[in-house]
DNA sequence: CTGTTAGCGCGTTCAT
DNA sequence: ATGAACGCGCTAACAG
């Protein structure tokens, strides 16, 4: 930068003042300066800028993972909106483990960001709460927070479960399966009451959480579970990697879907209305919890200040019913399903 | 850090060189400091640190999209590698478009990262020779670069297509279609050459390459590639959307695969072994991709020295023969389909 | 083994 | 409207 000063026969305050746009410069040394700046082929370094400033004009992300299409999609709407803004990204993966989130974050916090989105581990984000998290602001998304200053984003998991389970039961079925994840993750109990509500509502035993560990073990699982004196009739999956795992388990089993059981799940995804049967689901919005989350995120930067209490946000989620449930096939014009609007129930969860 | 240099008694220095471990400190003393560290909750600050040395510890991964699963599976795999070296990583994506790419390029060399990783969007890396980029490490992936003084990696696309191609050739096929995305892709190329390749070698007409734009227009446009005078009889999906797609389409319009059209693809994902049929594919080492040009990546700036000619790594492909090319069902032991070396060949890409 | 000096490249504060 | 000092927090280069 003192070259390009001396270059424009000025001081480097006026280069500086030039580029941040802060104060008036006469058009005539600006335009000798931008003639210097092309011609040294100048570029400001951000690292100091951000040294000498307070912000780095730079945000961190952590999530579980990248490769799982619901993260990712959630990431890339962040980067999107962060790119909108001006800012940068720094991503890091926790594998869902608080250790490696907890780690990340002060690194993070290290490198002056000026806010993170986090999708926390189970139990995890209680190290949120000590000091050093006093002056950043945080936003969580799809899990909320341990501490409540942050804002979070998620979607309704309880109603959305409730009515995709419901809709088994208008299809006639008394006993159904409850199929998710580790039952730690936060995601898994919303859904999971929203299973035994739906259940408790008909006047139905709610079954106990079936927990499904590997795609091989979801095979043992479903087998045990289908050999049962009085097996269930219809299975809801708590998520895309439940779908799958049970997809799996029912190509291997030879199950005939919704014939023999009705299928239902949390959570659309790409090819679920090409499956035969097509996949009756919760459909959530997943671009939108990102988006949110930054926007939430930003809000909270420009304005500078860290509340004592941050707000929950909750998105509506949709029921897209297709075939597995047992509904009719539909015409071609409507092979996507319809999305019937789940109702919002703001303390919902 | 001043404060924890007064506190123990001690000059910054001691402290300085404590926390990076540089040179040796009496056992005294480092006690003493790192007591004064603990007391004051002392955290360094990155942004001064990556001022003073030369490097930032952090990379750049520039990439068309997150929520594509393979891209996030490069991401995810160059994340972690970064961390095991203990770098961070800045993400951003470029949506394929080379001005958004080269944008984002230019600020993260403002923000002084080490090297840089990308995922080039078509015709697009010219800039990449321009002079800003002499001091910077580069690696792409899935893609070369335009610029020969960078390393990248792919994968054997052509040998691997015509591996795919030739299996559907040895199912008696002979009028076989290869559908893509945009041509201008370096993938979609490379893969068309290899069905040409496949094609001529077997004495066939290779057809021409067709365009999948969208999931509507592929309807179309395979509706009529089916009602010309010589349909073809097997099809080839150059990757997975267009498998997506090829396969919604078979939806829409009823065709019985493999019966009426044999199908096989390039790019294996997660439930391509649970459609029905199973799709036959050529898979290619995803998360390796990313992992091995973290790793050039690495390796290059550990050496420091910025080579005028860079290495092209060639990733090896398989083939999973399932049963959407016309091969019998297979039983539940070998489910996921048996995959089959593509012979490599150094200089193929 | 340890302290001192001198910047890294900027922006803030004062002066002009 | 512009320039000169000073300092952000840290480390490289020499001292001792």
């Amino acid at each position: 930068m003192a070259d390009v000063a001396k270059l424009a026969g000025v001081g480097k305050m006026t280069v500086s003042r030039l580029l941040s746009g802060s104060a008036n410069v006469s058009k005539d040394t600006a335009d000798r300066v931008h003639r210097a700046i092309r011609m040294l082929n100048y570029q400001p370094n951000e690292l100091a800028r951000s040294l000498r400033s307070v912000h780095s004009n730079t945000i961190a992300l952590i999530l579980p993972y990248l490769y799982d299409p619901f993260f990712a999609t959630c990431a890339h709407a962040v980067s999107t909106v962060a790119s909108q803004h001006g800012y940068s990204v720094l991503i890091t993966t926790s594998n869902e483990k608080t250790e490696e989130e907890q780690k990340q974050a002060s690194l993070m916090l290290r490198r002056r960001i000026d806010g993170m989105i986090i999708i926390p581990a189970p139990h995890g984000d209680g190290y949120l709460r000590g000091g050093e998290f006093a002056r950043v602001h945080v936003v969580t998304m799809d899990r909320p927070a341990a501490d409540t200053r942050f804002d979070s984003v998620v979607v309704n998991n309880r109603g959305g479960t409730r009515a995709g389970v419901t809709h088994l039961i208008e299809h006639g079925h008394h006993r159904i399966a409850f199929l998710g994840l580790n039952k730690s993750l936060y995601t898994m109990q919303a859904r999971y009451s929203g299973y035994r509500e739906a259940m408790s509502k008909a006047g139905l035993q709610p079954e106990s959480y079936v927990e499904c560990t590997s795609e091989e073990a979801t095979v043992t699982t479903v087998h045990s579970l289908l050999t049962e004196s009085k097996p269930p009739t219809a299975l809801f999956a708590a998520n895309n990697l439940t779908m799958r795992y049970l997809l799996h388990a029912s190509k291997v089993l030879k199950i005939d879907i919704p014939g023999q059981i009705a299928l239902a799940g949390f959570d659309d995804f790409d090819i679920a209305d090409v499956l035969q049967p097509a996949l009756t689901v919760v459909r959530q919005p997943v671009y939108q919890i990102g988006e949110m989350a930054a926007n939430l995120l930003f809000q909270r930067i420009s304005r500078g200040e860290y509340p004592t209490k941050g707000h929950r946000v909750v998105l509506p989620v949709e029921l897209v019913i297709r075939r597995s449930c047992g509904c009719d096939p539909q015409g071609i014009s409507n092979v996507r399903g319809k999305p019937q609007a789940v109702a919002q129930n703001d303390d919902e969860d």
